[in-house]
DNA sequence: CTACTTGCAAAGTGTTTGCCCTACG
DNA sequence: CGTAGGGCAAACACTTTGCAAGTAG
């Protein structure tokens, strides 16, 4: 029902604003205040094309759900906020001498490569307290989900 | 039915032998080929067991499946195959000055960092071509998956 | 009209969990 | 015999897709 392309735009402009590589959810929750008929699965595609059309990178680290920032010119790393959860670029630019290194070392052809630092960003150690988080936080330290468990599972086992 | 703790060294002589940080299920597929009754849930609840044992550590990067081997003493980088997916401890030492100069510029607290190198590997170089792949590969330059779409999806749409 | 977008729900992939049964000590 | 490990299938989180309906040019 609603305009085409009417998305697009509105979902590059909240990343404008919030340059912290939200989840989809975010995305989703935040596009539902101006647009209660949005779907997730709209979000989903539209996220997926504007990372086709190169204006947004996918972030795959650190989490059980994507994560997604405006592409920046120039290469750089990230740091991950363990307590939040953001994802924040940084200043320090890709050193090339370390894909070299690695070259000459194992023989393996290096394309790129990529740093991410882990650590409490400086919102979440100020006196204000922790930030609100974005997304879901990792079990341990790895990469995957958790169950609360809303429903009783089964009630008869075999039939 | 199987004898208690004999899939836990079984795993874990898998991943000795095979240091590149194999899928679930690939140690899945191994595994059946020693003991044909292993289930899929026994492989996943032994590999969360080892690592919460501090013997195994998981490495989410690159992919849409869980990556896991065997825990080293210092820390090290890791280079992600793009062709064969196997991904190769590297011999480079972590660099502690990175931490100190994020945690100067930006003001976050940094606890650690990881560094993971792209490209292809010196095996998939070789004039013998591609090694056998490990996992699935990614769609673009993300982290997700993709569908083959086997089976016809809706018969009736609207009732 | 034609090409494209969107909403909806179903399906798909990877992972975890409840329950019972069994083997071991 | 109690206790912990394991098989099985259901449940779960996250993501993608088929289809119909609608819009823009």
């Amino acid at each position: 029902m609603p305009r085409p392309f009417q998305y697009r735009e509105a979902v590059l402009s909240l990343l404008k604003e919030n340059p912290v590589h939200p989840t989809v959810d975010w995305v989703y929750t935040r596009l539902r205040e101006e647009h209660p008929r949005v779907s997730l699965a709209t979000v989903y595609r539209t996220l997926r094309i504007l990372v086709a059309e190169g204006l947004l990178c996918e972030l795959p680290f650190g989490s059980s759900e994507a994560r997604f920032g405006l592409v920046r010119e120039e290469r750089h790393y990230h740091f991950v906020c363990e307590t939040c959860r953001r994802i924040y670029d940084l200043p320090l630019p890709h050193d090339p001498r370390l894909e070299r290194a690695v070259r000459r070392v194992t023989g393996h052809e290096v394309s790129r490569h990529t740093v991410e630092f882990y650590g409490r960003c400086r919102d979440c150690l100020g006196e204000t307290g922790p930030t609100p988080p974005i997304g879901r936080k990792p079990p341990q330290g790895s990469g995957r989900r958790q169950k609360p468990s809303t429903q009783p599972r089964r009630k008869e086992s075999r039939p």
